[in-house]
DNA sequence: TCAATTTGACCGGT
DNA sequence: ACCGGTCAAATTGA
């Protein structure tokens, strides 16, 4: 991160300028659409942000997509971005390298999950958790002195297009209707090729996304928001501010942006109106019941080899990026 | 019939 | 030996 240096700071500044103004905004009686522009801007700020930061530093790594999606901010609260315990894979790209090369059922190192993210739904439904992304579920274990099993999920696609990033689906003990969420592995499928089905993680959920559901790419950012939809909430919290590219999140709905401590990033072409309409005042209302529902996250990716793919169109989508300001 | 989920077994790290 | 993560056969569903 070099050149840009002062163009992300300006982004950046700018960022936090204009969720300010939209908090001031939010408190007020503004239209929704005034509202919408402005989240529109601030995503965009920190995409760009992100993107030169992404640039000056991995300059045109061309590693694929981003991956996890996340998008999160705390409603109420602060982003921040912290290493989680489990993010020393750094064996690149991939880990998953390791994984082709045993093909019967072997490790040779235990995974170590890059992001975490946390999502809470209003009903509950582990379906809510969708991220835009098409995943199959491979197994569920119980874990000790958690009330709730963890569901292991892979990419639909892995086999098709060796894509091999996974996901870790957890209710939290407190909260039922909380999950933790912990990606692993980057998307490499390639959206271009449609595969067959596209598959949401779970069954129950995916009435809710058919309708924007016509992807097996990563999402992009109007459908991630839709894909979201249920998600009100995010926070982000612990991500680590120190590595650039930390991560990346899948554009999603964000919420109330507190202060600027708090917020999501979409990326920008919002062309969905809709998920912001009860935004920052009544996260868990929406016209759909079943799509209503708040995400948290606590994203911690940092240090993860999430590298943005050099160029930006691929780039899109997905990266929102949570910084502790 | 095919794809996704379930679930017990297996593997490797601690 | 325990535990978390993955595999793969069996089951389920469209």
């Amino acid at each position: 991160m070099d050149p840009p240096c002062v163009y992300i700071i300006n982004e950046l500044k700018q960022g936090v300028e204009l969720a300010m103004h939209l908090k001031s905004i939010l408190s007020s009686e503004s239209s929704s659409e005034t509202k919408q522009i402005l989240i529109q801007e601030i995503i965009s700020s920190y995409d760009r942000a992100i993107l030169m930061v992404n640039w000056g530093d991995s300059g045109g790594q061309t590693a694929p997509l981003a991956l996890a999606p996340s998008t999160l901010s705390q409603p109420e609260s602060s982003v921040s971005i912290n290493e989680t315990p489990r993010s020393h894979d750094f064996d690149q790209p991939f880990d998953n390298q390791q994984d082709e090369k045993v093909s019967s059922k072997k490790r040779k190192t235990m995974p170590t999950w890059q992001d975490q993210i946390r999502i809470s739904t209003d009903n509950g439904l582990e379906g809510n958790t969708d991220d835009g992304y098409g995943w199959r579920k491979y197994g569920q274990k119980t874990i000790l002195g958690a009330k709730f099993p963890r569901s292991y999920y892979r990419c639909t696609y892995r086999h098709a297009q060796n894509c091999m990033a996974r996901k870790q689906v957890q209710r939290t003990d407190e909260d039922p209707t909380v999950f933790d969420i912990s990606y692993k592995g980057q998307h490499t499928c390639n959206p271009t090729t449609k595969p067959s089905v596209q598959q949401p993680e779970s069954p129950e959920k995916h009435e809710v996304k058919q309708h924007n559901y016509q992807r097996p790419l990563p999402p992009k950012s109007g459908e991630m928001l839709s894909n979201l939809k249920e998600n009100l909430r995010v926070n982000t919290s612990d991500l680590d501010a120190t590595s650039p590219c930390a991560f990346s999140f899948p554009p999603a709905s964000f919420e109330t942006i507190e202060n600027y401590h708090d917020f999501n990033f979409l990326q920008g072409s919002p062309s969905g109106s809709n998920y912001f309409t009860e935004w920052g005042n009544d996260f868990q209302h929406y016209d759909d019941p079943n799509l209503s529902g708040r995400i948290s996250t606590t994203a911690s990716a940092t240090n993860s080899p999430l590298a943005f793919p050099a160029d930006p169109q691929d780039f899109s989508p997905f990266n929102n990026s949570g910084f502790l300001i």
